[in-house]
DNA sequence: ATTGTTTATCGTAATATTGCAATATTAAAC
DNA sequence: GTTTAATATTGCAATATTACGATAAACAAT
């Protein structure tokens, strides 16, 4: 089938799986830490960062702006790419509920 | 080409990835949570928590493992899944660490 | 040994993803 | 208005993922 049942779950649980999925690839793993490293945001360059055709790129960032990880504005002849701060600060309040969660369950087992 | 090319990145860029990407979808979410829910982790009844047919569950666990997010010992009949707690640690630094990045950048655009 | 229970694997169909060449779009610069 | 530069879109081939029926494997219980 390739087609995943999304209406089985929960819209949290889709909404986690989403953003991870748009960070499932190393490329978009870059495109996220180049856009944390560089000073302003206003950036033209992140085809010359990564060891992929422009094409490839400019997929991966609209598969990044379609999870809602990064914002792009125009800004005449580039687009300025960014981190949506609200967006990953989801992911790490995420990750944060469950190894607190862990902790206290202080495996029984395994 | 459909093959991700993972040689072109850091390493420490594909693990991320890799988390990242074995819980891209909804299903492995909804088991990390289950997992997370019970109290002992010998348990035998994932298939049934989850709206999905049991070869199709037995292949999400199966990615799971893989990605080393949960770990299954064999328990007589039935197999006994937990959560890796280290490698969610993993995950949750990583976030930690972009989140507090971002703010210390205080956002100059966008 | 046969039965029932649980999990894994195989095979296969439907769909999604990855990657890039070619081309289009957009807007600044001349 | 033509050129130049940056990004997006289209089209396509290769591969990966998702899902499940059928079947196998492993083991407990009778």
């Amino acid at each position: 089938m390739g087609a995943t049942k999304t209406e089985h779950f929960t819209d949290k649980q889709n909404e986690i799986a989403t953003l991870a999925k748009a960070l499932g690839h190393p490329a978009r793993i870059a495109i996220l830490e180049y856009l944390l490293k560089v000073d302003t945001c206003i950036c033209g360059d992140i085809v010359n960062e990564l060891p992929l055709a422009q094409p490839t790129v400019s997929q991966h960032l609209k598969e990044l702006k379609n999870a809602g990880l990064i914002k792009g504005d125009i800004e005449g002849n580039t687009i300025c790419y960014c981190i949506d701060e609200k967006v990953l600060n989801k992911l790490k309040t995420y990750f944060e509920n469950i190894t607190t969660k862990l902790e206290k369950k202080k495996s029984q087992c395994c």
